[in-house]
Parts: C-alpha cells; structure tokens; sequence
DNA sequence: TTTGAAACTTACTAATTAGTAAGTAAGTTT
DNA sequence: AAACTTACTTACTAATTAGTAAGTTTCAAA
C-alpha cells in the first residue's frame, strides 16, 4: 500500500479551516470531502473533533519550534523579517493566525484546547521578546520601553492586522508592516 | 402587557454570544432558553440567522455612532481614553470586538454580512484618523507616521489585545494600553 | 363590540452534525 | 501459511441545527 499521509493531510486541511472559517464552523464531512476519504476515516485517526483541534494545535507549536530552529543563526532584523513573513504569507493566503481563530470562540471551545493554546501564546510571545531584546542590545531595534511589552504590541499588530484585511484588503496590512519597522528602526 | 422589548434583547444576546463564542457557534435555542423563550419567537423577529447577524453588525455601527456622538466635545487625549475603555471593559466582560469575531470567521459566513462589515471597519478607522489628526494639530499626540497607518496600529493593539488576554490574562492587556499611550504621548 | 394586527407558542421538518459498530482489504509478523 | 495489525469503508444513530406552518393570546383601533 502507498504511503499513508492520511492523517498528516487530514491536519493540514483541519488547520487551513480553523484559520479560513473557524473551529466551529467546519466538519468532518468537509475534510472527508476534501481528501476524499470517508468520514469514519477521520475518526479513526482523530477519534474525537477535540482530539483533533488539539493535535492541530500541538502541531502549530512544533511548527513554530521549527521556525525559530530555522532562523536562529540570522540576524534579529533577519529573524524578525522571517517572522513577518509568516503573517505576510497568512494574509496573502486568506489565513489568519490559528492564536486569534482559536482566541475569538474561546468560550465554545473544550477547556482542552484554551489551555493547550496558552501554551502556543506563550512560545510565540516568549521568542519575540527575547529577539526584542537581543535586537536592542545589538542596536538594531530601538525601542524604550519593556521587551515583553515591545513584543506585545507587535504581536497584536500583525495578529489583528491579517484579521483587519480582510474588510480592509491587503494594502492595509502592507501599512501595519510599514508601521512596525519603522517603529523599530527610525531613532527616535 | 409590558413593554416587548423581546427584539432588542435578542440583539443583544446574539452579539454577547458572537463575541464570547462566535456567530457559528451559538444556535437560536441557547438564545432561546437565555430569554426564557420559545426558538420560533426569534424566527418572528429574525427570519434567519443572517438577518440576525446583519441587525447585530447595523446596531454596533449605531453604537459606534453614538458612541463617537457623545465623546465629540471631549479633548483627544479623553476621547481616546474613552476609546480604549471600549475595548477594555470589553477585556474585563470577556468580549472580543464585533470586528474581530466576524473576520475570524469570514470565509464561513454570509457574504452580506462580511460586506456590512466593511462598513462598520471603515467608521472605526475614519474616525480613528481624524482624532490622530485632530490630537497631533492640538500638539497632544506625537507620531511621525500618517494618521491612517497611526490609527492601524491602536486598532489593532486593541483588537488583538484582547483576544491575546483569553489566553495571556488580563495583565497583558493592561501593557498593551500602557504601550499605546507611551508611543502617542512620549516627546521622542 | 367586533376586527385586526402584533407578538408570540405549539408542534413540526429536513438537513447537518459528531460519533460508532461492524466489516474488509492489504500488508506484516510469526 | 496463519494470525495480527493498519487503514480504512459501509451503514448506521442520536442530537442539534435553522427554519416553518398553524394556531393562540393580548391589546388597540374602528
């Protein structure tokens, strides 16, 4: 029998969803149609549309320990250009950031899952920070206030600003990039 | 009999459901059993989920309306206090704005209701820009970017800010605001 | 006092949903 | 070659969903 990626496309198109649509909005019958497969064989691989909301999120964390594995040998001005990429990619592609699809039905999603995503926030905002602060101390970044809070800000920018494009197109996140570099980068 | 104010409180339970859960995600029994009455009594009011939703949007534009109405005698800097304490009473009750709810689920919904939606982000933004403006002729706010890519950023900080508190508490939100008004009103 | 409309309820329906139980075909191990 | 495992399909079920049709009650106007 051919190799079975089964499971990892099913993961795949459970992602593309949750960030085009939403958890709640997209079935099983749409994956099953999608891959042309059956219903039962999603069950089968995630018994549970928990179970498979939660490995789609487990994923995005490795996936996001992957992105930083890649480019940690950059420069903090390369590193955050990868990193506004991925947004940048998002927006182009009609996707939002699985943090704000997941965020906004926080309170019609099992507990599992919001506790499994405080993780996911946690690495993303973690990562930022410290290459806010290895920016700054490179003279790279200027900014005064916190790291954390630098961080938070640009997270926000970028997380809302994909959001926002959507009503607002494109040209609009092009103009929150724009703002964020040059926030960082002009000496105050 | 008293007043039927049945059609309102509908309004305004389907937006707290919108923003607590998202629109896919509430059905018309929870608002149902949430009023005390009978699912066909919404369909009086409401004849689809559609219209609901669109009447949801159409009132939080009203809202903004009257919302930008009431603050247009204040200074800037109090008119954007009164701006951000939107969005931060929206933190506290645990809401998601109405913008950010419905652009999560764009791709899973009625193409009328993302269109009405354009127009509730263009007022938010118009009038986001023309305090920038106002606040940086007044010499209170200080920001070397247009005002339309200045307004970007606050919007979405905020937006964005609280979606990130569901998973990162209260406290990240509070930077956020602290952020805000460091760049606006710091001499740099 | 009758008429009529507004604001519902009762009692449904058809479609969609996540989930299951039982079977099967293809390969792997013993 | 027999037994087992993986990766499914077939054929369901029970619950939930938005939506409807046909009453019923309350109040106000004619």
């Amino acid at each position: 029998m051919k190799r079975p990626d089964t499971r990892q496309q099913i993961l795949e198109l459970a992602e593309n969803l949750i960030r085009s649509k939403g958890y709640n909005s997209f079935s099983y019958h749409e994956i099953a149609v999608g891959l042309g497969i059956k219903n039962a064989a999603i069950h089968y691989h995630f018994p549970t549309k928990e179970v498979l909301g939660l490995e789609v999120i487990r994923n995005n964390i490795q996936q996001f320990k992957d992105f930083e594995e890649r480019v940690k040998e950059l420069t903090p001005e390369q590193q955050l250009d990868e990193f506004i990429k991925i947004y940048d990619t998002n927006c182009d592609t009609g996707r939002v950031c699985l943090v704000g699809a997941i965020s906004v039905e926080y309170f019609g999603l099992p507990e599992n899952m919001t506790l499994v995503m405080q993780g996911l926030t946690r690495v993303i905002h973690g990562w930022l920070t410290r290459l806010m602060e290895a920016g700054q101390s490179a003279g790279a970044f200027h900014f005064r206030t916190a790291p954390a809070q630098k961080a938070l800000m640009i997270i926000t920018n970028l997380a809302a600003g994909v959001q926002l494009a959507r009503f607002m197109g494109r040209e609009s996140f092009q103009e929150i990039i724009k703002g964020i570099k040059y926030d960082l980068y002009s000496q105050h």
